[in-house]
DNA sequence: AGAACCGCCTGCTTGC
DNA sequence: TGCAAGCAGGCGGTTC
């Protein structure tokens, strides 16, 4: 499942391969993905990451805008050969870039580009007094909160598991029973979290590689999510598993309160 | 406001 | 071994 790290290492990797290029065709392969406006002759003037989408800029002001949802890929591909599952390519003179996508959740939106201004992603700019003066109310369970893509960006089920297990938070503990330093190490533990996952190249658990189809190397940092029955490495009590919102999360009852 | 559920999907795991 | 049912889940939607 890419979440920030996943997608933020995407986007690098796009700049660096097509930015200035120009688009020589695309290709539809599934009719999900149908209706999209015609890109061809267009350049490429800049790939960035905003939440979990892929935006890659072009030229005539509009925006190519990327959700991978689930098991969405992008893999720059300069040989002819179709990968298996792709539902979309946009062509280059020296390669392509192929969407592909198992579950075909993955969606794509051509749409004027908007610079509107960030405050809720921890990596890029973070309006922390708004955040606790907007959220810290709230009734709601933290693991959801961090989950919800309008309060924070980027965050998802195995990163959300991971930060929650550093503090030593409980999942289901409500945003109001938070304290200010509680927050302060929430705040902390997330952005060295995403960071180092951004170091690894991501987190290879099923599906996610990189650009080039490489694995990422964050799957080895992961103390909570996926080692239900498993020994905490910290207190070595054992992992638990439960559902929140119709998604598990992983969390250690002994030393998360 | 918040939680619970559905639909979208298909590959993988589980159970008989 | 084979087949069907169950499960996984990000997100947008609806409903309670």
């Amino acid at each position: 499942m890419p979440e920030l790290p996943e997608v933020e290492t995407l986007c690098r990797q796009l700049q660096t391969r097509i930015a200035g290029k120009k688009i020589s065709s695309t290709e539809v392969y599934d009719v999900k993905l149908n209706n999209l406006k015609n890109i061809q002759g267009k350049r490429i003037t800049e790939v960035k990451r905003k939440g979990k989408t892929i935006e890659i800029n072009l030229d005539d002001g509009t925006s190519v805008q990327i959700h991978l949802r689930m098991t969405g890929r992008l893999l720059w591909q300069s040989e002819k050969e179709r990968p298996k599952h792709s539902r979309w390519k946009m062509n280059f003179k020296d390669g392509a870039i192929y969407l592909i996508d198992p579950r075909r959740f993955a969606t794509i939106k051509i749409q004027k580009w908007e610079n509107d201004k960030v405050d809720n992603d921890l990596l890029v700019s973070f309006a922390r007094e708004d955040f606790l003066a907007k959220n810290g109310g709230r009734k709601g369970k933290i693991k959801n909160l961090l989950m919800d893509q309008n309060t924070v960006a980027g965050i998802g089920n195995i990163y959300a598991c991971e930060i929650l297990y550093r503090c030593g938070i409980h999942p289901e503990r409500t945003a109001e029973s938070l304290n200010v330093k509680d927050w302060q190490l929430i705040f902390k533990n997330a952005r060295a979290i995403l960071q180092k996952a951004i170091e690894n190249r991501g987190t290879s658990i099923s599906d996610w590689r990189d650009l080039d189809g490489h694995k990422g190397e964050n799957q080895h940092e992961l103390k909570a999510y996926g080692r239900e029955g498993k020994q905490c490495r910290k207190c070595g009590g054992i992992i638990k598993r439960i559902k929140q919102g119709g998604r598990s999360t992983f969390y250690c009852p002994q030393c998360q309160t």
